[in-house]
DNA sequence: CAGTGGTCTAGACCACACT
DNA sequence: GTGTGGTCTAGACCACTGC
């Protein structure tokens, strides 16, 4: 609750060395901006400090301006851009709450696969077997993938999604072990839910955005079998790089996903 | 350059009737906005109808305020949407200009396809062919696509994109024939630039954004032969149809692309 | 009712581009 | 310098939620 005399720098010239480099943007921002992006800033590291937990309120405009010592109109610009950015949810009359991937409309808000017919909703929570949970060391290319050295614990972890009994994506994902210690294939199992949302409640890791490249490939024997279709099926290769707060990535994955009954949807603007 | 005396409604209660429903949202918006949302829809409608072309500059902030007789914070916040959909793009300094396909930084702004090392400027222009360019009359599917009557006139191209000789993306697609009255396979080969930057200038068509349906698919002998690969080369289907203001539909296109050295590009938030 | 986010205003000043 | 968009403020009022 303590407020910090938090350190607000003006646009005037000869602006004084800046203070710490607290900002969680990265240490290489032009030591200048605006008003509202330092304030963006500091709720970020707010956030990114688990001051605020998923699903919780943040504090009312009113409050974040006298704490920050700016007007409501710079702290609401602020909070605008990190709505935008999906790290926050407005709503009128309630207040600001820390965006969750539990408790969401969306069941899956980074799973842009749909059923052809109907919609997400429409048909049943995804049916989900675990394959797979085993513990070992990063390669060079998962290492580079995940800002970590070669060598470094990692967890792999392969799973099934099946939507009315036909299995549709077979998902093989690694996490970096210290942040993920003590994750096994029976936490996985028995937890209902997106996966990020395990994550969060029990790992403390927010996944925030994420960057997926997308082929069209046939599967191995084995990924064959495990989708049960032929090895000479075209299957839709995504991988996904998933970031928590300033653009850490926290989890590598790649999943094949059968479009014979579904499909990617992707809106462009 | 006349002002109308646009007719903007208070949030009072017993509203009068809304005049005309000029706007440009649909028509069963629930006769309630705040003003900047009707302000909004006012810009809208002059930029659809041609008041200021792609390119151009629209009037100054404070002169749309004059205009609609609202304060400049109240425009503002109409064009902040406006540019959040990328149908306007402001330039400090300069003024906010309506948004083109031509002339743009990106080459191609719907095309997510990228070379798997380096990035979309570093190749070169893609080498286009012409394979077809006919007129037929609309199947029930493609009318339904684009919110036209079975037997309307249609447009179809069909045409290949090369990087480095390597053919890369076979695109089919169809547009309605009324608009596009005069588009013969001439124009498309001897234009240079985006597709859609001829579509402004020669037609007056905008596309403002954009569905795309993704699946892994095998091409057929034709299709195959057009891309040079084999029939069991998995590749990716790419369904885009792409609208212009007011959400009407105005082209049908149908990729098929090799991701051997291409990757399609997602950013998810 | 009080508290929250949402809208709107009016005015001041800053940063940038052009001339 | 002038004119543009960009920032910041202070205050008023509206709309929604929940006590």
């Amino acid at each position: 609750m303590a407020t910090l005399p938090s350190p607000l720098f003006t646009n005037a010239s000869s602006a004084p060395s800046m203070g710490a480099d607290a900002s969680g943007m990265g240490g290489l921002t032009p030591a200048f901006s605006p008003l509202y992006q330092q304030i963006k800033g500091l709720i970020l590291q707010s956030l990114q400090s688990g001051e605020w937990k998923p699903g919780e309120a943040i504090p009312s405009e009113m409050d974040l301006a006298a704490r920050f010592r700016v007007s409501q109109g710079t702290v609401r610009k602020a909070i605008d851009e990190l709505s935008a950015e999906n790290l926050v949810v407005r709503r009128q009359g309630k207040g600001t709450f820390v965006a969750t991937h539990a408790e969401q409309q969306v069941q899956y808000r980074f799973l842009k696969l749909q059923p052809d017919s109907g919609n997400a909703q429409s048909e049943g929570p995804a049916e989900r077997t675990i394959i797979d949970c085993k513990r070992l060391r990063a390669s060079a290319e998962l290492a580079r993938a995940l800002s970590l050295r070669s060598g470094d614990p990692v967890l792999q972890v392969r799973r099934v999604l099946a939507f009315s009994g036909v299995p549709t994506i077979l998902e093989d994902l690694w996490l970096p072990g210290t942040p993920f210690k003590g994750l096994t294939a029976e936490r996985l199992s028995d937890y209902h839910g997106p996966m990020y949302a395990l994550f969060e409640t029990e790992f403390g890791v927010r996944m925030v955005r994420a960057d997926e490249t997308i082929r069209a490939v046939n599967p191995d024997t084995e990924q064959a079998e495990l989708l049960n279709v032929p090895v000479t099926a075209p299957l839709l290769s995504v991988e996904r790089v998933a970031y928590t707060y300033n653009d850490t990535p926290m989890e590598l994955r790649r999943g094949l996903y059968r479009t014979d009954t579904h499909h990617y949807r992707n809106a462009l603007s």
